[in-house]
DNA sequence: TATTATATTCTACATAGCGTAAAAGATGCA
DNA sequence: TGCATCTTTTACGCTATGTAGAATATAATA
């Protein structure tokens, strides 16, 4: 079994950065962009101006193998490294961990801020989640019907 | 100005402490039902199994007063610690930040996490949500008419 | 006032995650 | 065989958190 991907969540940072360090984040990003990829390659990908040693990178695409972000494989020389989740995995499972921690603290206080965020960045987003939420009811519904 | 309260969650954690760490947890819980304590207070409401130093919880309760967390004042020798912030204004305030968090990372992860997380945990929530949204888009509209 | 009890501050060490990199060791190809 | 390349090992920095001893301050009181 894969171990299931530990993490934790900084509300006051940006993207990706949220669940993973400033490091993590780029060779994240690279990866996905460029997929499998050598200690070399990811370096090459990085703008001239990201100065990091090559062992840096090393260490942390071993530190992510570890914690079960990469999967690593020799191809003659050198290690390629790859994702084990794509970004909509990965954000779907990030996502997911975080709603239910923050619903499981005050489900009453996360719906209210969810309504209130929503609302406020667009009010048509509202009506998206309103949709949601109403063909959400009317499955459960259809279950509930159909028991017994 | 307060400085404006920043943490990390670890959605892989219970309760409070999916915020604070474990000591800061407990001390918080005392100050909240005790209210306004001093460090020797603190400590004889401490189960007897919870052994700890009185040092270790002076050091922590001064990193909470420097995070926000407490408010100190003296009193004849010692000092007393209260909460910023009640309960409810605390888990309010998480709540917010994480939900934007997440919301911004990806606002449909977020959306359709939650409604998932709600309708397996107790159907009847999404009814009282249901009609949260309802209420809100009533008052959006509202003041969309009353514009100009 | 001098002593004693009590509280605080200072300092420090441990663990954990993340960034960083030098040095040493391993590997493969010319 | 020897060099170029890649990995491993080791280690230090910083931040957060738990923990506590030692030194210092303060207040009460004998």
């Amino acid at each position: 079994m894969g171990k299931s991907l530990k993490f934790n969540f900084n509300p006051f940072r940006k993207g990706l950065n949220q669940v993973l360090g400033k490091l993590e984040e780029d060779i994240m990003n690279v990866l996905w962009e460029k997929g499998e990829s050598s200690v070399k390659e990811i370096l090459e990908s990085f703008p001239k101006e990201r100065i990091v040693s090559y062992s840096a990178v090393i260490t942390v695409t071993n530190r992510m193998t570890k914690k079960g972000l990469l999967r690593k494989r020799k191809e003659k020389k050198a290690f390629l490294y790859k994702p084990s989740y794509n970004k909509e995995q990965f954000y779907e499972i990030v996502s997911k961990a975080v709603v239910e921690g923050i619903s499981g603290l005050s489900l009453r206080s996360a719906m209210v801020n969810f309504v209130e965020y929503m609302s406020q960045l667009n009010p048509d987003k509202i009506e998206y989640f309103s949709q949601l939420i109403e063909s959400k009811k009317q499955s459960l519904n259809t279950e509930r019907t159909n028991e017994k």
